[in-house]
DNA sequence: TTGTCATGTGAACAATTATTCATATGTTCA
DNA sequence: TGAACATATGAATAATTGTTCACATGACAA
């Protein structure tokens, strides 16, 4: 059964089955690779690559960051939240002003490895 | 003149001015960020995730990926050229059919700290 | 050359997402 | 308490993007 809904999906033959199913065993969990995307995901904005370049100099609060970056609070309050979601970015509150900061230690590190492939290009 | 724009654009005053003037020069280029946000932007699809990850286990064919995602040929072609854009895979040509494979040695690595910081969460 | 097969691709559509606008929340200070 | 300020957020809009569909391209074999 599921092999004819495969065949029905793709319009095409298996050419090499053997290596399809070498391939298959070693593919992690379906879960695995979603979240996987959805933490690039976060990254793959230009906005919020700049955010987290700044906080990784600095801890800012939202309206330095606005500054910064020549945008409004509120798109920056809205990346922000997508950050915090994601567990990159926290922040700490002092009376109006609220601070944020970097929250995981491996933000540079895949800048870093992104960075290696651009000049590697 | 660009303060101005800076003012009108934000709108919030800057509070911490000896923070942003020092975070601005430690920010690379646009360009650089830009370029770096594109990039982890093609891993922030989980259908291309699949293909790198695949491809990291053996060289496969158009065909072969369709099958082994469910997805249409057309579909892993599409995503085939994005991924090839960015110069994470490579291909060679075999008679009809064309094989895909890495181009890059920093994906796994890439892979590995994403992993690392959902595993974390 | 003609038919078949694997792959590539342009256009259309559907879905997602970044930003803006208006307004709400929460804190400080007078 | 009420005004002022920093930040958060829901809804709407604009832009981007993944997939599908139909068809083009390129290679091989008869």
């Amino acid at each position: 059964m599921r092999k004819v809904e495969a065949i029905e999906r793709c319009n095409c033959d298996v050419i090499h089955e053997d290596v399809v199913n070498h391939v298959k065993e070693q593919m992690p969990k379906e879960e695995t690779l979603y979240d996987l995307a959805e933490l690039f995901k976060v990254f793959g904005d230009s906005t919020r690559i700049k955010i987290l370049w700044a906080l990784d100099a600095a801890e800012m609060c939202v309206c330095d960051i606005a500054v910064l970056l020549n945008m409004t609070q509120s798109a920056i309050s809205h990346q922000l939240r997508v950050l915090k979601q994601a567990k990159l970015v926290k922040n700490r509150r002092d009376g109006k002003v609220v601070y944020y900061s970097l929250d995981d230690e491996h933000v540079r590190q895949i800048f870093d490895q992104g960075l290696t492939h651009i000049n590697e290009i």
